[in-house]
DNA sequence: AGCTGATCATAC
DNA sequence: GTATGATCAGCT
């Protein structure tokens, strides 16, 4: 149950978007849906964001598709994370899209991944299948920002990663490359395509990619807050 | 096509 | 059981 309705503007300020996550914490995707008149669907094969934009209405996120973070006034970035019973992620977390050409002058201190991992505002929620949406619960809200030792893993990754894109192996890597970060197809379907750089440093088409973030590193996210 | 929100489903 | 590679929906 729940009776009140989502918030018509963002969050003034960090204090205001933390009390609105906590007052979502202990609440079902159920409770959230309905109050906001929406249907929620019984599994989420054919709706894999929804959970997120829930969550992103309810704690007045501008809605939409650009490449920034969901709070960009308050630089905090905005993930649902799906949880086991035993408070495992279930599922690897994307970062953002991979910028496989016109890479010259990218650097990590201005890349899009440090930008949105910046500061995170993690929201878990039950994910396990068998729990049917509506009735899956949502936690308590961690506010996170890498540790020097987190920055420094993702960093590494992130050199190695852009160092092969750039150096036209984009084609070699696949997902066991990278420690805490790794880049996998991102994409609608299988025949979307996009300019990369091959081998010998010529125009190919490629699958798009993405960064995501391994369940191990997020898993150490959570256990740093408790 | 690019990018957001992610989970699915199969190979291992 | 789990990670990789593939996929779904919506907006620009």
């Amino acid at each position: 149950m729940h009776s009140s309705s989502p918030p018509s503007s963002p969050p003034a300020s960090l204090n205001e978007l933390m009390s609105r996550a906590n007052a979502l914490s202990g609440l079902s995707l159920g409770d959230l849906a309905d109050a906001a008149n929406i249907v929620t669907p019984q599994n989420f094969r054919t709706q894999k964001g929804w959970t997120g934009q829930l969550i992103e209405l309810w704690l007045g996120a501008s809605a939409g598709s650009k490449p920034e973070q969901d709070f960009p006034e308050l630089g905090v970035e905005l993930k649902t994370l799906p949880l086991s019973y035993t408070n495992l992620p279930l599922e690897t977390t994307y970062v953002c899209y991979a910028p496989l050409t016109h890479n010259t002058g990218v650097t990590w201190q201005n890349s899009n991944v440090r930008n949105k991992l910046q500061k995170v505002l993690w929201l878990p929620v039950q994910g396990e299948r068998e729990i049917p949406p509506a009735q899956r619960l949502i936690g308590s809200p961690i506010l996170w920002q890498p540790s020097i030792e987190e920055e420094t893993l993702l960093r590494t990754d992130w050199e190695e990663l852009m160092d092969m894109i750039s150096l036209g192996q984009v084609e070699r890597i696949d997902a066991t490359v990278g420690s805490v970060l790794q880049l996998r197809p991102k994409a609608a379907n299988g025949s979307a395509l996009t300019e990369a750089i091959g081998e010998d440093g010529q125009a190919i088409q490629t699958r798009p990619r993405g960064f995501y973030l391994r369940k191990n590193f997020t898993q150490g996210i959570l256990q740093s807050a408790f």
